[in-house]
DNA sequence: ATTTGACCTTACTGCTACTGTAACCTTTAC
DNA sequence: GTAAAGGTTACAGTAGCAGTAAGGTCAAAT
């Protein structure tokens, strides 16, 4: 299977793949005698959970860190909730973050005409402060 | 005013300064005998605007633009609230965006026990979707 | 047999909004 | 005189890719 298969089945492009690669996120894939990548269910499965990690909000460097924990058979459960419940609190920050963004600016959008004039709370607002 | 007072005064970084200057989101600063950057009350103005605009998750580019219609003795807020109205669908939904990964998170955080076995429902969701 | 089009390869650049570092000059305090 | 604190430019690095160039490969149509 080449690359623009392996792009099709997990929903990834083939430059995301290669950039993976490169990066080390996953192992290598081996390579045809054209010097082709080849991809196999395992590689496959790979990527799938990469792009899973990453639809969470995981780094890439956290998403390659969890695939390796994945394949530890020493591994604990603690390991990984850790690294969840810390990714999670930073979520919770941003939506903190984006939600009091969208406060003032819903307050400020309420406010201005829109019209042709030229006052405007918009701009009031960050002007003044 | 030297830069670092600038930066004092605005909360920004001496290095952000210069970067906003070299970028062009403000004017470059006034130099002085020795070839310092000089700041007067207009610049800490413009300053102080971008950073706001910043704060609300406007691009910088967006807030250089918000600065330009601001000091726009033409303008309309017809103008201005078509930005912030574009930005504030955006920001709406990286907040669904995020609210879906809490949801999924604390779902699989709240199943795993988070002790020593290497059961772990959160590798089960990366491993099967 | 050749040409076309789709695919593959590597390597480099660009994107956002900065921060860090290097190498060097100026000012201020002691 | 000297050392600390501040200023200058310029270049590299960060995250996670996407775009582009220049070229090799493969399958099918002509």
């Amino acid at each position: 299977m080449n690359i623009a298969d392996a792009a099709k089945h997990t929903g990834l492009s083939s430059k995301t793949i290669r950039y993976y690669e490169q990066q080390q996120i996953i192992p290598p894939a081996k390579r045809g005698d054209n010097g082709y990548r080849q991809y196999d269910k395992e590689q496959l499965e790979r990527l799938l959970f990469i792009k899973r990690a990453r639809a969470l909000g995981f780094s890439l460097s956290d998403s390659h860190e969890l695939l390796l924990i994945s394949q530890d058979s020493e591994r604990t459960s603690a390991a990984v909730k850790q690294k969840a419940e810390r990714h999670l609190h930073t979520v919770n920050q941003q939506i903190e973050q984006l939600q009091q963004m969208r406060d003032v600016l819903e307050g400020v959008v309420g406010q201005c005409l829109g019209d042709d004039q030229a006052h405007c709370p918009i701009l009031d607002k960050l002007t003044q402060g």
